[in-house]
Formats: structure tokens, sequence, C-alpha cells
DNA sequence: GCCAACGTTGGC
DNA sequence: GCCAACGTTGGC
């Protein structure tokens, strides 16, 4: 099993919104790097720390997990979609989206501050200047340390597929 | 294949 | 709202 995080703009997608969804596929990824672990990492069963990004604060709010994997993202064939990519066609697609499940919002937010002033954590990708990659892999120790900080047991979460 | 111009991200 | 840092595009 693997951990990753993703960012969302509150105001597009926050982790309310996913927890009233139950479920959402992950679209509108538009980035090649984002892309491939789309496609070819991120697997049912992993685990996402949920990113507030362009937020006040920005950090990690909430928990879900991978329920299904990479397949193609259906808005980059929607013409009316913000997504639309008309240079991709449906026999070769473009973009892949990942679907989440809700599992828990963090008692306490975990914010960027706090990330990059904790010893155990700075090194996160989030943390580090001038990344903007919207998927990222998280280590396992990080992973934890977050919902510490954040108030859960990641015991709690670890185990069980809550499915 | 270079690289300038442009667009986007996202913290601050 | 600013702007630094990146990524993408497209002319050549």
């Amino acid at each position: 099993m693997r951990y990753w995080l993703f960012k969302s703009e509150p105001d597009a997608y926050s982790v309310d919104d996913l927890a009233e969804d139950g479920t959402a596929g992950w679209d509108g990824v538009r980035n090649y790097q984002a892309r491939n672990l789309l496609r070819d990492e991120i697997q049912p069963g992993d685990l996402v720390l949920f990113y507030h990004s362009n937020a006040k604060p920005p950090g990690v709010v909430g928990v879900a997990e991978v329920v299904r994997g990479g397949h193609p993202d259906p808005t980059q064939f929607d013409p009316a979609s913000p997504g639309y990519d008309p240079k991709s066609r449906p026999e070769a697609p473009r973009w892949y989206q990942v679907e989440i499940a809700f599992r828990a919002r963090l008692p306490q937010m975990v914010t960027l501050q706090q990330i990059k002033e904790d010893p155990e954590l700075r090194e996160m990708m989030v943390a580090r200047r001038g990344v903007r990659l919207s998927v990222q892999p998280v280590e396992r120790a990080h992973f934890e340390r977050v919902l510490r900080l954040g108030g859960l047991s990641p015991e709690a979460l670890g185990g069980g597929t809550g499915r």
C-alpha cells in the first residue's frame, strides 16, 4: 500500500464536498507527471492526504482511500468541461483519473506552516519551494505523522478497508 | 531541438 | 493582488 497527497482548491472541491459525495473521480488533472502517477502508480487501497491549496491557511484536512485505479478521465472528451482536451481521442486517452472515497476529516487540520516547521515533515514534497505537483507521493512515516498531528490514529485507518 | 512567450499554480 | 517558479506551446 502506498500513500499520496492530493491537492484541491476548496473553492473548487473541498473535503466537505468529498464527505458529502462519498466518492469522487479525481478528474481535471492536466499535468503529465501527475497523469503518470494516476495512470500507473496509484492503486486501490492506497491512502490519500486531502490537501486544501489556495486556502487560508493551506494544509491537510482529511484522508481518502483510492477505490479505483487509473482509468481515462471522462472530462477530457466533454466539450462543456473546463478539462476538455480536443487533442485527446477516446482510443488514445491523454488524461487519467482515479476514484477516491472519503475516509475521515482530520479533527485538527495540519497546516502547510506546521509541515514546514516540523522536523519530521519538512522534507515532504508539498513543503518544498516551487513544487506544484497536484498529486504527490508521500512516505509512510510522513503520512502517519500528519495523521497524529491532525488528531487521528494511523492504526484506526491503516488496517480496515472501510468497505 | 531550442527557447521566448505565455499560461498556471499557489504561497504570501 | 503580486509574483516566483514551473510547465507548455509553437515558431524557427
